[in-house]
DNA sequence: CTCGATTTCCTAGCGATGCTAGGATCGTGT
DNA sequence: ACACGATCCTAGCATCGCTAGGAAATCGAG
């Protein structure tokens, strides 16, 4: 039994530098520089092993995407229960998410622009997703009103949030005017 | 001379045909099915007459992203002008932006989403871009209020409408709700 | 009308990509 | 010591964007 528990560990311990190296590769040269060779290289061994562990390119996409949910997950809850009145809390939710996406570029591609074959807004949708959106729904829900659904509320600021991630980004807008636009989003959209 | 002017008729008139060929492709099967050997076999000529008029994909993509430019503003001013009263022409802005959205999804990716070789929000950022922005700009400024800036107004409102389309067209969010969310946009972003 | 020069275009090929088939090689249990 | 199974790598396929180099068609001058 005990050579067979080593196996699976390693096995687990190889599929996790996979995804770490990924990650890494994606985040310092974009994920068009992962190609399935260069990772290959990367963990020191062929393509084909990474076939062993994922079905393809998605699954690892998807797999970085699950990580990178998991702990957006927590920078969001961290950052906004320090906070005391709402106005602050959605403050730090707009920024954390914000910062979170402009310091881990490829995670949030993965998460929300790239094709990772992962479910989402449905049953099958995994954990790491549903509470992500969890957290986002936690902390805006007190601020929707009290003649609209909190969920729905929730949608739409992270939606306004994703289109200026999005836009900034790749360069449609001047990122000069972050600060300013995530205080009219806070007036407007959360009426604080 | 009359030789030659020819020639550049034909030259131009290729030129659309391989823009708008590009464009169904597209549009009929997704941007990745739009390879230069498919395009050539579209247009009955060899891949480098592709590279005759167009740098590469890149700029064709871009040429797809002008016209769509160019279209979408069309749409705009059309939506809203026929309006009478602020809210119902914010309204048909919005309606109007999803639905070319909808409509055009592979024009939109190339407008918003995807690397066209264009110069956003610059100095030398073509004028179809710019007009299409202007088209917001002429019928968000009146709803903006007094102190705040009508073009960030402007920005952050077509954020939030990007960000609704491109999260509901890659699963992320459910088409289901998305009339509940433009109210929710309207009522509050725009305060009608 | 002919013939060199120029433009126009296509065939063929390069280095990549994601992914897979097949066999070699290693470790295991008897 | 040996045979069996799991493990892994070499080599290859089809396809991608893009380009070099020569064939073919067209043009202008004698």
């Amino acid at each position: 039994m005990s050579v067979q528990e080593r196996k699976g560990r390693e096995r687990a311990e190889r599929e996790r530098l996979i995804v770490a190296t990924a990650r890494d590769l994606a985040e310092q040269q974009g994920w068009d520089a992962v190609t399935t060779r260069r990772l290959a290289e990367c963990i020191e061994y062929s393509q084909p092993v990474l076939y062993s562990h994922f079905r393809g390119k998605r699954e690892i996409i998807g797999a970085v995407a699950l990580q990178g949910a998991t702990e957006m997950a927590a920078a969001v809850r961290a950052a906004t229960d320090a906070m005391g009145r709402p106005r602050e809390r959605v403050a730090a939710l707009a920024r954390t998410y914000l910062d979170f996406a402009a310091r881990n570029p490829a995670v949030y591609d993965a998460l929300f622009q790239l094709d990772g074959g992962l479910a989402y807004a449905q049953e099958g949708t995994p954990q790491p997703l549903k509470d992500a959106f969890a957290a986002l729904l936690e902390c805006l829900s007190e601020v929707a009103g009290d003649d609209v659904d909190p969920a729905l509320f929730t949608e739409v600021f992270w939606a306004s949030l994703h289109g200026l991630v999005t836009l900034t980004r790749t360069g449609r807008l001047l990122p000069e005017n972050t600060e300013p636009r995530v205080e009219l989003l806070l007036d407007r959209l959360a009426l604080l």
